[in-house]
DNA sequence: CCTGTTGTTGTACGAATGTATAACAGAACT
DNA sequence: AGTTCTGTTATACATTCGTACAACAACAGG
């Protein structure tokens, strides 16, 4: 039994830890993400987690900020190389949801996996609702850069991120039902739509409200 | 220690033991559903299990399947009741998304906690995929009810499919952030966007395919 | 009433869980 | 070189997990 090791800065070995959780959660899930589990992949002693951290709970709640923090950090990204025109800014934000590293089905195993444990742990809740505002205020943001109307961005912005989402979510978890590329097409088209003015006294305003 | 018991109808004992899985499931998310808790909320006692099921992993898959049969024979129904008119239905169809009983965040916990599983069991990942073909084609057979050409059929499912399931999510995760009546709105505008025929050739053609 | 079948119970077992803690080793300072 | 501090390890502990199994009790048929 060699007991030998190196010495890590301690934000480093923190930072590992919290790369080793989520690289865990997205191969195993939640089921399998252990302490033991984690501190293996992170090549550390089991004992060494808690003196980092709270328990496992708050670690998997950092590991949740830092992967909706590298989410975010993508999208904004995406948003940034498109250039300046607002509506290929917005078109840019939204699709780049649509290929990787968003569009994976392990990074839906592990915000699933979040998701699984945002009823649980209050601190989840909370972290949960920050991160999901920040995401849609940008969509608003950009929304707002295109000129829609104030009154009108709220709900768009809604819009826009539900189905994102929703196609996000079954490019992840069935890959063969459609493209990338067509889910772009559906959103650009969901994007020109909201950006027109919303008809209204047409012939199909009862059905919106039953 | 009374070990006194009532016999059941071994059809009726079955599903006592699938429905109190998918109240545990509801209530305390996949974590919290292991063998004990379940054959308490049954009634039961925990080696009884293993009497109808081939383990924890089976009685699961079977509370999936049941949870989704529940959930689209409810979205049947509230087509149904929408009388003859297509669109009417369709929208029936897919507003009762965002009520009672399938906008409940006890559903979506249930749902989370099956997702959570589809990775890892493969009866699990060939159920999601029966069950959520057989939701998107009620809403192809809707769609084609109204006329929609045969060639637009399959994407515009996709894209109903996808914004409803990402508002559905929303409202679960934070009712707060919009009403089911909001909800309803946008999705009744995009049905509308997408029952008229597609912008060709516009000026945000090219950001469609970006 | 008695008897066979089997649904049902209670308990036991090995494995895995999160956490606690004493002993050790690496690094910095003198 | 010696000393101190603390990051790190290894192990132990109580608990909980899914499952296995022998004993029991309810019901049906004689």
């Amino acid at each position: 039994m060699s007991r030998s090791f190196t010495r890590a800065e301690p934000d480093a070995r923190r930072q590992s830890l919290i790369e080793a959780a989520g690289r865990v959660l997205a191969e195993r899930g939640a089921a399998g993400a252990s302490v033991r589990v984690i501190c293996a992949e992170a090549g550390v002693s089991p004992g060494l987690l808690r003196h980092y951290f709270d328990g496992i709970d708050a670690l998997i709640a950092e590991t949740y900020a830092w992967t909706g923090g590298q989410v975010s950090e993508a999208l904004a990204r995406a948003a940034a190389e498109a250039g300046s025109d607002p509506r290929a800014r917005l078109l840019a934000y939204v699709t780049a949801s649509f290929r990787a590293p968003i569009a994976d089905p392990q990074l839906l195993a592990t915000w699933i996996a979040f998701w699984s444990l945002v009823k649980a742990n209050p601190d989840m809740e909370r972290l949960h609702g920050e991160i999901y505002a920040g995401y849609r205020g940008e969509v608003e943001a950009l929304l707002a850069e295109c000129g829609l109307a104030a009154g009108e961005v709220r709900l768009a912005a809604v819009g826009i991120t539900a189905l994102v989402d929703g196609l996000w979510l079954e490019l992840c978890l069935a890959p063969a039902t459609f493209t990338p590329e067509e889910a772009s097409g559906i959103a650009g088209r969901w994007i020109g739509t909201l950006l027109n003015p919303p008809p209204e006294g047409e012939g199909d305003r009862e059905a919106v409200e039953g």
